[in-house]
DNA sequence: AAATGTGAAGTTGTTCACAGCT
DNA sequence: AGCTGTGAACAACTTCACATTT
């Protein structure tokens, strides 16, 4: 199979192009044109179609994409197709309304587990979610072939879980914490850095 | 003054490194060399220098640069001088982890307000912070000349409030739900997107 | 006629290489 | 000698222009 030669930015903007699409199935109909495709997500109509370029031909010139077929092919080379088990850990403020967030499920995420370094004192409003103390990491993770974490624990032990979950056998970590992370080239890390965005904006008024 | 064309990704990352800046001027020595900057900062070295040298020129040579000078700097240019006043809507799972997060605060901002479609129905764990009805959204505003808001709405009215804001005069937002805003040029979005960073990286993963 | 697919041109961002201070 | 500052080379990404298909 060929992969990872997608460019980075396209393979964000394939999710989004996937989200306007299930909207389109249950509202437009059959057939989208790149170009009113393009403004549902935001970007410019010849992007577009050299995004989808790298997935491979799915449009009928003269008429545009089938939204179905062009859906299917994108969750295909995404790999969303089957539930992607992810754990969490540091269930505090933000960590509590991750796992109350409902769109990693509407895009084929499940959170399986939840741990913290005091699961005792966690107290959350509503959920069926167990939550485990550090210990019962690496048990579970094997258990259930988990392959993704999100990490939203305090910036000062952030590298040290993060060196954990590395151990136990996590690929891609999704950061919260605002620190810099160090991890083998094998594994995959995002940042999202909440305080940086409001600066970044901050810049760019005025 | 000579703003608006230091790059989108090199502003970004000046924050990043004002914020090593300030870890170092509490437990480092009064010099930092481009290089161990860069290494906190995950960046090359050679990237550290050419990001800095859309500011100015601080270093000496054979030498490194001064912490404090350059953290002043750095923090004169990004315009973080001042607290800036935020307000955030949509005080839902999300919206409430966001008040609570710290992180703002030690970055110089302040949510000052919040605001909600249902005001009455918020409980808040422990916050001081009034939850005001979108009525009083442009008086507030205008008395305390609130220019950035965080935006943590479900998705289907996202738009809808968006235009409120940029109607009473909001000139960035920070948005959390998964939506694609139009607003005006004149207006910044910075969208943080969670689910579509998970997906992001399953995609790397193999 | 309408819309896709894509090489080529253009733009933006990153890294290199090294001159120039201290 | 050590480290900054920066033009030039390079790489990544975006947009254009247009041939091609239905």
């Amino acid at each position: 199979m060929t992969k990872v030669d997608i460019p980075r930015k396209a393979v964000y903007r394939l999710s989004l192009y996937q989200r306007c699409l299930n909207h389109l199935r249950t509202t437009g109909g059959r057939t989208v044109s790149s170009e009113a495709l393009a403004k549902a997500a935001g970007v410019k109509s010849t992007q577009l179609r050299k995004d989808l370029g790298y997935v491979g031909q799915f449009g009928t010139r003269g008429l545009g994409y089938d939204v179905g077929t062009l859906s299917d092919a994108i969750t295909e080379v995404l790999g969303t197709a089957r539930l992607q088990p992810v754990i969490l850990i540091g269930v505090g403020n933000l960590g509590s309304a991750l796992l109350g967030y409902s769109g990693f499920g509407k895009e084929g995420f499940e959170i399986i587990a939840a741990f913290d370094a005091f699961p005792d004192k966690v107290r959350l409003r509503e959920t069926k979610l167990p939550i485990f103390a550090m210990q019962r990491l690496g048990e579970i993770v094997a258990r259930h072939g988990v392959k993704m974490a999100i990490l939203s624990v305090p910036s000062q032990v952030a590298q040290s879980v993060a060196n954990v979950l590395v151990e136990v056998g996590i690929q891609a970590i999704l950061n919260f914490s605002p620190t810099v992370l160090e991890v083998p080239d094998s594994v995959f890390v995002n940042q999202v850095d909440l305080a940086i965005e409001l600066e970044n904006l901050s810049y760019f008024i005025r």
